[in-house]
DNA sequence: TGAATAGTGTCTATAAGACAATATCCC
DNA sequence: GGGATATTGTCTTATAGACACTATTCA
């Protein structure tokens, strides 16, 4: 039998038995009273209008799953520095503006997409990421279905942008299969957004973002499959699947595929659009 | 049987069978000539001077693990607003500073501490988290043994460093266990920081940088289990651990313990002090 | 009917949880 | 020896991987 006490299970007839005793440790927070030089060193820091500061700028990481491999969305540097190379989406912080309000404006504004999944990645800022200027970019990375992103590029009709196939390797590669050049360190920010999937895939339904409102179980584990840079046992995904309560099977079967159809769910949390 | 083939597992004799035949997608990527007028607002966009810009600062979650609970450092505020709150100590980001060397400064200076363990957190950038102006912050979180933390401050003399205890609700309390008032956000910065710290126990020996270098296993399941804030299987999280590779059993026992002593391990990246 | 993939059932290996039995220290 | 905890070994249960077998669609 348990109980909780101060958020903590105790087994009420293990515990002492399970349990070491422990040493007796004393407090050590110590409430002094402010002394005069670190307070003045406190204002002092806070005058903020005498420093310079960084520019700070949002970058996304648009991805999505198209021909089995994940895409990401760039735009083309059409100055120096990078001249040419595939640079992601980004824009400047306003002052009057949230990180995650500017993360979705360049994403409606230069992605031509509103209310899809959206988390802050990481932020980076190297001195010498950029040679003009020093520059702290806030990186945030999206997930869109293959059709919502692509409708989304064709309706902005600028032709700067790009979409780049990213190879497990981390390399990308424009739609011959070339490896293209990658602006300041976007590379790297694309590569700590896979490594981000991949990690959520563990406790995440995400799928969800990557497929079509109703989907197999086999969309599902290619989902996985080439998230994870490798396949997955498919009973055992089956199974896990079946389990985690995410998915609704919707009684109904694929169509016009050539042999036994599988059937077809959605995502729990999400209703039929 | 299996081989590699573009970074995907593929088993020769099965990949037939497995896998469904996918419908031919076409590649979209378009490399349309940039046109002038894009240019133009990239250009613009780039004249970066114009622009006001937020403050960028970095702060410091020091977390310690003391008497069966989690400890953060932290300062009192000196003056408006949030007088005589603790807060995070922090620091702005200098032009030339990258925002780890930042991290580890205000670790050094603030905290007293050199070449502990440190990791970029989350960036916290809600307009109004500061009253005064725009700050936007970028959170690290470092962990550190307890003795070490307590040489720390008391090398550092300064009367405005406190301790709070972590509540597993995430209240955070001093010496006489009364609940404290935290300054702006940084209830929320702490909070960010106890669940990443839970989300690492499972694939890093987070366990590392809150012991001593010699420790018993069973010390190491009380930093989990305080980390996570439940109990966790004794027999399992033998196993596990002694299967991880991470331990290196020194072949010592503990002394003077009233019972039979326990054998002390190290764990397998950190040789010996 | 045959090709192709979906879905089910079962067996085995591995890891987790439970618990008994034994070991070793200090008093 | 008695109290206390460490450590080992075994049993049970849950889950993952493997694989055989049946089901259903279209050509």
């Amino acid at each position: 039998m348990t109980y909780m006490r101060l958020g903590y299970m105790y087994s009420v007839d293990k515990m002492a038995a399970k349990k070491r005793s422990k040493t007796a440790t004393t407090g050590v927070s110590r409430s002094r009273d402010a002394e005069g030089d670190a307070e003045r060193a406190f204002l002092a820091e806070y005058d903020v209008a005498a420093y310079e500061r960084p520019s700070l700028t949002v970058d996304i990481v648009l991805l999505t799953l198209k021909a089995g491999a994940m895409h990401a969305l760039f735009v083309r540097r059409a100055d120096h520095p990078c001249k040419g190379a595939y640079a992601l989406p980004g824009g400047f912080v306003g002052m009057r503006e949230d990180l995650d309000t500017a993360a979705a404006r360049v994403l409606a504004t230069k992605c031509g997409l509103r209310g899809v999944f959206v988390e802050q990645l990481f932020t980076f800022g190297r001195v010498d990421r950029d040679p003009r200027t020093r520059v702290v970019s806030v990186a945030y990375f999206a997930l869109v279905e293959t059709t919502k992103f692509e409708r989304a590029i064709a309706s902005l009709e600028r032709a700067e942008l790009l979409v780049g196939r990213i190879r497990p390797s981390g390399d990308i590669e424009d739609a011959t299969g070339k490896r293209v050049a990658i602006a300041f360190d976007h590379d790297q920010i694309v590569a700590t957004a896979i490594e981000r999937l991949r990690g959520k895939l563990d406790y995440a339904p995400v799928g969800y973002q990557l497929l079509p409102d109703r989907f197999t179980l086999f969309d599902l584990q290619e989902v996985h499959e080439t998230v994870l840079g490798h396949e997955v046992n498919k009973d055992s995904f089956r199974r896990r699947m079946l389990a985690s309560g995410d998915l609704v099977a919707l009684g109904e079967l694929q169509k016009d595929v050539g042999h036994r159809p599988a059937e077809l769910y959605r995502f729990a949390r999400r209703s039929a659009v």
